[in-house]
DNA sequence: GTGAAAGCGCTAACAA
DNA sequence: TTGTTAGCGCTTTCAC
C-alpha cells in the first residue's frame, strides 16, 4: 500500500508537507506542490480514510437517514438521494446510507462511533422522534421538512404552504369559483405529517380569503379508492370547475377517472398538480414542482456550512414554481 | 469522549480484553465478558470506526454502486436498497452510496482510500465497464445481473430466461395459442442490457418449442407510445389470447389500453407480468415476482461469504416464482 | 485466560 | 516555507 511516507520520499518532503499539499491548511510554495502533486499521480496514491478520520476527527462522510415507508413516492425519493451524493461529492464528501427503521439507536451507532461528520434527514414530521435525539448528539444536522418548534435547527423544505395558496391563485385567476383538494392518503395527515397539512392549509386559508367554495378530501394509492373519491368529489362540489392534487401516485388515475366521468381536461375541470415535474410534464398538467434535486443540493450546503463552523437560518422555505401547462391534453384510453 | 481505555480501566481488565469480547477473536472467560459488557453499556462506548479500520484494515462498510440512469425503475431501486442495508446491518455493516455516474474512478477512490471492504454493483450490463477496474482493484465484489463471461467473479440474479419460460409454460398450460410480448424501451436492449435480453430469449425459445404464435414489441415510457404499440399487437397478432409485459413502468397502462380497445382482461387477454409482487397485486395480475429484497439479502450474504474468505460460485440464478391471480379483475376507469 | 506494547497512516502543534 | 514528532483509538502479536 501506498503511504504519504512513500510519496513524501519520493517528492522530496516532509510527509506533513505532502499532508498540507492535501488539505491546503498551510501554504505551499508553488513548486514544491507541482512535484508533490506529481509524485501523488504517478505512485497512485489515495489517503487512508480511516487514518484520516483517526487524526483529524473528520470522516468526510455525512449520513443520509431516510424514510422508506408507506405514502412516501419512491422516485421522489430517489431523486433526492441523486442530487444529495452528486453535492455531497463536490465538496469531497460521501454519504453513508441510513434506514429510518434503524431509529434513533442507528443515530447514536454512527455518530458515537465516530462513522459521519453530520446528518441529513429526510421526511421529518411535525413532531418527529429522531429530533430530541440529535440535539443529543450535537453532531450538524439538516432537516428535510421541519418541526413545530424549529429552534436550534436547521431545517429545509418547499413552502408547501404558500404551494397550496399558489395554486389557487392562479386558478382564481383564471376564474375559478369552485375548487376540489384531493391530498395524500390519510395515515399521512393521521402521522402529522409537515408537508400534508401545511399544502393543505395553505389552501384552504386561500379559497377563504378568496370566498371560493372548496372540498378537500384525502386520497389511498388505489384504483378503486381514486374513483370512489373523485365520484364523491363529484357530487359534493357539483359546479366545481378545478382540482388541486396533491398526491403524485395517484394523479394519473385522477385524470382517468375525471375523463372516464365525462369531464374533459383540462377544459371542463382544470387539474393543477402539487408533484415531480416530470409526471406533471408527462400528464401535461400545469403544477407546483416538487424540486428534490434543489432541496438536496441545498441540504448538503447547509450542512457543509455547519460543519465549517456556520450557524445558518433554522428554516429555509423554498418558494414554489409554478409551471402552467396549457398544451394539448394527451389523450389516449380511459 | 469514551475510548477502549477508559472502559478497560472501569471493567479493571487490559484494552486488549475489551477488544477480544467485542470481536469474539479469542476466547474470554464468562465472568470478565460480562464485567467488560456491563462496563461498555454503562460508559455508553461506541469503538471508533476510523481508528479501527486503521488498525484493523476492515471498515465494516460496503459499498453500494447504484444505477439511476433512464429505464430502471425507481421504486424496484429502493426497495432493493432497503433490503441490503437491512441485511448488512444484521452482519454489522453499514452502507455507502456510489452512484454509477462517479464510474470507474469512484470505484477507484472509496477502494484505494480503504473507505469500503466491497462492493455491490447494480444494474450490470452484458459488457460492463466497471467490471475490469473491479477485478484490478481486487476487493471482494459482488455484482447483480451478469456480463458474458462470469469467471472470477460473483453475480446474482433473477433467472429472467427461466422467467420468460415460465410465464409461455404457464400460459400454454392454460391452453394459449398466441401469445404477445411487450418489453422494455428500445434503448434498454441497445444498451446490451442483460435482463431484458434473457427475458426475451427464454420467451422466444419457449414459444417455439411449443409452436406457440407470438409477436415481441419494446415499449417506450409514455402513455401514447403504450397505446401505439398495443394497437399494432392487436393488429399484428389478431388472435392473441394472452400478454406477457415485462415492463413496470408502463403495465397499468395496457391493461388499459387493452380495455380501452374492448379486450376484457383476462378473460379475451390473459397477462402475466414480470414485476415487482405489490404491483401485479393491485393490478390483479398474475406475475413473475421481480425479488428486489431476496436479491439484496443474497447478494450482501455471497459479500460476506467473500470477505470472509470463501470464494462463492461465480453465478447464483435466482428460479423465478410465478403467482397465479385469477380473482376478480379490478375494473374502475377505461 | 489475560496483559503489555508496538504499530496502523495520518494530522497538527511545535520548531526552525 | 518546511521539517520533526507526538499522538488519534484500536487491534494484534508476543509474553505470561
Amino acid at each position: 500500500m501506498v503511504t504519504i511516507v512513500d510519496v513524501a520520499k519520493h517528492a522530496g518532503v516532509a510527509p506533513s508537507t505532502v499532508s498540507y499539499v492535501l488539505t491546503g491548511k498551510r501554504p505551499v510554495s508553488a513548486e514544491t506542490r507541482l512535484r508533490v502533486r506529481e509524485s501523488i499521480r504517478l505512485l497512485g496514491y489515495h489517503p487512508h480514510a480511516g487514518a484520516r478520520a483517526l487524526a483529524s476527527s473528520r470522516t468526510n462522510v455525512l449520513a443520509l437517514v431516510l424514510p422508506l415507508r408507506e405514502g412516501v413516492h419512491l422516485p421522489v425519493v430517489m431523486r433526492f438521494v441523486t442530487s444529495v451524493v452528486t453535492a455531497a461529492r463536490e465538496h469531497d464528501m460521501d454519504v453513508l446510507l441510513v434506514t429510518a427503521d434503524q431509529g434513533a439507536a442507528g443515530l447514536r451507532r454512527v455518530a458515537v462511533g465516530a462513522r459521519v461528520d453530520g446528518f441529513l434527514v429526510m421526511d421529518v414530521g411535525l413532531d418527529d422522534e429522531r429530533i430530541p435525539v440529535l440535539r443529543e448528539l450535537g453532531r450538524p444536522a439538516v432537516l428535510l421538512g421541519y418541526p413545530a418548534a424549529v429552534k436550534g435547527l436547521t431545517c429545509v423544505d418547499l413552502d408547501f404552504g404558500a404551494a397550496g395558496a399558489r395554486c389557487v391563485d392562479h386558478l382564481a385567476e383564471l376564474g375559478h369559483r369552485s375548487i376540489g383538494f384531493l391530498g395524500a392518503p390519510g395515515v399521512v395527515y393521521a402521522r402529522n405529517t409537515g408537508f400534508a397539512q401545511r399544502t393543505l392549509a395553505g389552501f384552504s386559508a386561500a379559497v377563504m380569503r378568496r370566498g371560493i367554495a372548496s372540498t378537500a378530501l384525502p386520497v389511498e394509492q388505489r384504483r378503486d379508492a381514486v374513483h370512489a373519491v373523485v365520484a364523491t368529489l363529484l357530487r359534493e362540489l357539483p359546479r366545481m370547475t378545478a382540482l388541486v392534487v396533491h398526491n403524485e401516485a395517484v394523479l394519473g388515475w385522477v385524470v382517468d377517472c375525471l375523463r372516464a366521468a365525462g369531464r374533459r381536461v383540462p377544459d371542463d375541470v382544470a387539474v393543477v398538480a402539487i408533484c415531480p415535474d416530470e409526471l406533471a410534464e408527462q400528464l401535461r398538467l400545469t403544477s407546483v414542482e416538487l424540486p428534490s434535486e434543489v432541496l438536496g443540493r441545498r441540504a448538503v450546503e447547509l450542512l457543509m456550512a455547519k460543519l465549517n463552523g456556520q450557524q445558518p437560518p433554522p428554516l429555509t422555505l423554498l418558494p414554489p414554481n409554478l409551471s402552467s401547462r396549457t398544451g394539448f391534453a394527451a389523450s389516449a384510453a380511459g
